[in-house]
DNA sequence: CGAGGCGTTGACACCCATCAACATGGGTGG
DNA sequence: CCACCCATGTTGATGGGTGTCAACGCCTCG
């Protein structure tokens, strides 16, 4: 079986045998969503931790005023609820903005996790410390680039993203976000995301459809939006000489 | 020994004991910084990892056209340079904001640290969880809350972290940022920083002078700010059945 | 005493938010 | 098959928050 996960993940991490055994010998149960379901809300009491096998979802915080900040997005081979191991109640809220499959797994402990399933633990670590640093780069954008710039790197982010886990379709990206999840991430208002496109278009980088987006020109893309692809290629350690000491 | 690192985890981590004999066996050197110094720099190949002792520092990208953007604070009790377990280079640059003691370990891949000192990689693991947290929260001010509201968010979050590594000083925070910290962290211009800490002194919520931040009204900043204390206050999960299964 | 780091002020410009109105298009029910 | 509706996308006018520039004040340190 070659999900999402192990497509991402194989490359740059090793214990991958360990990975499978674990996931095997732990996974409960799947989860189905549909697009607008929520998996759990701001305040509530953590419970179970999850592996998205399928579809896209949105951490998300509302706030007074009715505005809502995304503050990542969850694709398949990406962990959700993680700090179910840490954390007594959920910061964000988590929705489905497609149909989503989850496999849900019992929450234990990441003391009794690095014990009994060290493969995930590891691998929890790993996309953990990925998604930190996923993050800082989206301080980055929205603390210091102007809108042009942020969608360009949003866009960027996520057609590298998207290559991680499944097969190109070329130019053409089908991404379930609409206009206001994009203002959402970006930190903008609806309309002028409409506004933003277009000058994109006009550079003659990407083209928008609803639900589709054609990259006309990668490469520029990724000047306008200062995107370093290798923030995401993250490379092995190469000095092996500390594994399985 | 009573660091800041277990004043920190003190309630709500336990293997306390197991992490104290942890760090005894590992800690390698004293590392010391002089305000300036840069720890690492974006790009440059990850070597080892560090536990802040004392002092405050910050991690940072530099954009073309001579912009920055500080991603996090790190203070006193924090790890730094944890993807040095991960990651081939680093992302960002750490620079010493004040003098700085750290204490450097070698380097483990996380699977050996996971097998040879697995109360560090639960504290390395909590810690990680904690600061993309932050980073969230970071992100949320970033694209949703105007300049007053961030600043007001910012100053909660330092009184907070502050207050849990070290005694509080009541009313009086010293804090060594200059304006143009802020700035960075705000995402919005030195300049701007001004009228900002202007606008709370109005409010009389907070009173800037270098170096020297009082708290007039805790209360009304956390309302200016949306502040919501419990992301801090990470509670240890109750449901204690699954804990060294 | 001079220099440089840091903070402050005011004038002006621009990016982006807000509001209102309209266009499009896919789905649903009659 | 058509009519309607609601979600989504688009456009233009206007205003506010914030950036930029230039100049000045204060304080520290050599």
């Amino acid at each position: 079986m070659n999900t999402p996960l192990f497509t991402k993940l194989s490359g740059f991490f090793r214990l991958s045998a360990e990975l499978r055994a674990d996931l095997a010998s732990l996974k409960r149960e799947e989860v189905r969503l549909s697009a607008g379901d929520y998996l759990i809300r701001h305040g509530d009491r953590y419970q179970d931790m999850y592996l998205v096998e399928d579809g896209w979802m949105l951490r998300a915080r509302g706030l007074p005023g009715g505005t809502r900040q995304i503050v990542n997005v969850p694709l398949a081979g990406d962990f959700v609820c993680y700090n179910a191991m840490m954390f007594e109640r959920a910061e964000f809220d988590l929705v489905a903005r497609t149909q989503v499959r989850l496999s849900r797994f019992a929450c234990q402990s990441f003391e009794s996790m690095m014990h009994n399933h060290p493969g995930l633990a590891a691998a929890l670590a790993w996309s953990n410390a990925r998604e930190e640093t996923l993050l800082a780069e989206r301080v980055v954008s929205l603390g210091r680039r102007d809108s042009v710039e942020r969608l360009a790197h949003l866009l960027c982010e996520l057609h590298a993203r998207m290559a991680m886990v499944g097969p190109s379709s070329g130019a053409e990206m089908i991404i379930p976000l609409i206009q206001e999840d994009f203002a959402d991430i970006l930190g903008i208002s609806v309309i002028h995301i409409v506004r933003t496109f277009k000058r994109l278009a006009m550079e003659d980088a990407v083209e928008y459809r609803t639900r589709r987006i054609f990259i006309r020109d990668l490469e520029k893309l990724q000047r306008i939006g200062g995107f370093e692809s290798h923030y995401l290629h993250f490379t092995q350690r190469s000095d092996a000489r500390w594994l399985r000491a």
